[in-house]
DNA sequence: AGGTTGACTGGGG
DNA sequence: TCCCCAGCCAACC
């Protein structure tokens, strides 16, 4: 099994890490968004960065799931721009995400490829339905 | 203070 | 479709 100590990811792994400084914690922000990323679905690099609102930080999101703080976030449902694993994930075992996906439903292409069309995640629910709600009223 | 790194992206071959 | 290159930008050293 590819359980990696929580515990020790938390408290040695990246202590400083985990107290983001540029931008108002950043990469709290990060773990807060992925944390509602539904099961099944998928969001990318750039999505996550796009929906904070620092749509060229897609690098630093990546930095922020390097650390993976927590155990809750749901980090392998955040792939690359092409829908595909990431090269680092579980310290270098991309397969490792693919597998958590799978169970979750999500399935691949022959390429290895996620179809970002069907999976993808729309985001979060209150901004489709402040323009759904709301409307010009 | 400055150079390097990286779980990224988009474009081109 | 896959691989490589240039641009990207904060974190790291």
């Amino acid at each position: 099994m590819y359980q990696r100590n929580p515990d020790s990811t938390l408290s040695q792994s990246s202590p400083r890490s985990l107290s983001p400084r540029g931008k108002d914690g950043f990469f709290a922000r990060v773990y807060a968004l992925v944390r509602r990323i539904p099961r099944g679905k998928v969001l990318t690099y750039g999505q996550v960065a796009a929906l904070l609102g620092e749509a060229r930080w897609a690098r630093t999101v990546g930095w922020a799931l390097r650390a993976c703080a927590s155990r809750s976030v749901p980090c392998h449902r955040v792939l690359g721009g092409r829908g595909r694993c990431s090269p680092g994930y579980g310290s270098g075992h991309p397969e490792r995400q693919r597998a958590r996906l799978e169970a979750e439903g999500v399935r691949f292409r022959l390429g290895g490829t996620v179809d970002l069309a069907a999976y993808g995640w729309l985001g979060p629910p209150r901004a489709a339905r402040r323009s759904r709600m709301h409307g010009s009223a």
